[in-house]
DNA sequence: TGAATGACAACCC
DNA sequence: CGGGTTGCCATTC
């Protein structure tokens, strides 16, 4: 496995409960600040075959990429708030993960 | 090889 | 603020 993914990977299961991140923060905590895209490609690839909290990864603008599925309602249950416009407000859900957290595993 | 694709992001108007 | 365009990079065909 490709120390990006691998990183990508270790980030994602590090994001505690009720709080969110970025396709693009993930990206640049692994060391692409480009590679939104590729985070992308992993979580719908990866997360197939490993159990990542891939609900916790959400676009830019705070909103779902996967409407249609159990995604939104998988972050209220966590005690993630969405405004009437179906947008988390980044300012209070964005995570953004310390070393000693990733570390620690 | 070259072209197309994607659970994105930053810019521009 | 909304919609369209461009840039990104790995994967797939």
């Amino acid at each position: 496995m490709k120390d990006f993914t691998e990183y990508v990977i270790t980030i994602i299961k590090a994001i505690p409960d009720g709080r969110v991140m970025t396709y693009g923060q993930i990206a640049k905590v692994a060391g692409k600040p480009r590679a939104a895209r590729q985070v992308s490609w992993i979580l719908h690839s990866m997360s197939q075959k490993y159990k990542l909290p891939w609900h916790r990864v959400i676009n830019s603008k705070g909103e779902i990429s996967l409407k249609g599925s159990e995604q939104k309602e998988l972050l209220e249950m966590e005690g993630v708030h969405f405004s009437n416009l179906g947008k988390v407000n980044l300012d209070t859900y964005l995570w953004e993960p310390d070393e000693e957290e990733l570390l620690h595993g």
